[in-house]
RNA sequence: GGAGAGUUGGCUGAGCGGUCAAAAGCAGCAGACUGUAAAUCUGCCGGGCCACGCCCUACGAAGGUUCGAAUCCUCCACUCUCCA
């Protein structure tokens, strides 16, 4: 059995169509989201509720708390883990969400390179930092290797980053280390679902989803959760997060954190679809209406899993 | 009624005689994506072309001064602040 992947840009109503689809045909849901994964994170993340997760068991999510390191290799151990379990079961997996470097983790693994280094990055950070750090880390690069410095952008200070420490921590260039971590994991065939929506449409109904985050208390969980973990700690750059944090910090009032989140979320939704399609072997379902999904969309998706490929 | 300030591309907002189709940001569109990925980054963005160049239309409106104006002058129309 072949594992399902529900996909789509943020707000089209993945979680409710993977909810529907588990329970009719037998599945466990295995999120793919990079903020929901961490504990507490739940009204900006959109996370499914208890409700959902009495209906139908529910993987990945809350499983780490924010301040932990955690990254794509977790995310795709951990995951490569549940999917064999529920498989085991005899149970279909249902995967569900939104963060696609995430899903090509999971599906067609990561090169075998070095991790992260917590010294070595501090280091690099410290050059960085200075005035046109950047530009010289990215010099430093081209040096060692010339086919990541035209790869990478000069202001592309992420990547720059990790392929110094990669360097750094191997002795081999980043853009030696081949895609396909040769023979430690195979790859998984999924059957992938895309789900897209008329931009206006999805716009609006972001839109609406924000200001009903709010009204349900986004501010006050981020109160909470920065009263446990350091403002530093990776999901609070994640959107609707940052931006309530900035008003409990007095960065910010309200109405421009809602806006800003707004900005983002739709900026975000685009850049998901853009990465999905560039995505090979997705069947289209175009999700028509504002409410929660169809039974169209449903009926659509059933049918797509029916069709002998 | 008197004294000032302003009107720039979808928005915010620089420019203050030529190098301006006009900075920058936002929005929009397209894209990338090798362990921070809800992150990070790239390109396009007045219109039209037999497009690394050319043409047209553009900086509230109309005239004018200049070889040349978004930039100077005159006048008109709005907007705003301050004093009564």
């Amino acid at each position: 059995m072949i594992p399902i992947v529900i996909a789509g840009p943020t707000g089209v109503g993945k979680s409710e169509l993977a909810l529907r689809l588990a329970e009719a045909i037998g599945g466990e849901i295995v999120n793919f989201d990079s903020v929901q994964v961490y504990r507490g994170f739940d009204i900006g993340s959109a996370k499914p509720g208890a409700e959902a997760r009495a209906r139908v068991p529910h993987h990945l999510f809350d499983i780490i708390d924010a301040g932990v390191e955690f990254n794509a290799a977790d995310y795709a151990r951990l995951a490569r883990a549940a999917c064999q379990e529920i498989a085991a079961r005899g149970r279909r997996v249902i995967l569900a969400g939104g963060t696609f470097f995430y899903l090509r983790a999971l599906l067609h693994g990561l090169p075998e390179m070095p991790g992260r280094d917590a010294s070595i990055r501090a280091r690099i950070q410290g050059v960085a930092n200075r005035p046109r750090g950047n530009e010289w880390l990215h010099r430093w690069l081209s040096k060692i290797d010339p086919q990541s410095g035209r790869r990478i952008a000069p202001a592309d200070r992420h990547r720059i980053e990790r392929a110094l420490e990669v360097w750094l921590v191997s002795g081999r260039p980043i853009s030696e280390w081949e895609r396909p971590a040769a023979g430690t994991v195979e790859e998984m065939v999924a059957t992938k679902i895309g789900l897209t929506m008329e931009r206006p449409l999805l716009i609006k109904r972001l839109e609406k989803r924000i200001d009903a985050m709010y009204a349900a208390g986004l501010v006050d969980e981020t109160r909470g959760l920065l009263a446990r973990y350091r403002r530093e700690a990776r999901p609070f750059g994640a959107i609707g997060y940052a931006e309530a944090a900035a008003v409990l910090m007095g960065e910010m009032n309200v109405d421009t954190a809602m806006v800003e989140t707004k900005r983002r979320t739709r900026a975000y939704a685009k850049r998901q679809m853009t990465w999905l399609r560039s995505e090979r072997n997705v069947h289209w379902i175009d999700v028509p209406s504002l409410d929660e999904t169809t039974d169209e969309t449903f009926a659509a998706a059933m049918r797509l899993l029916e069709e002998p490929k």
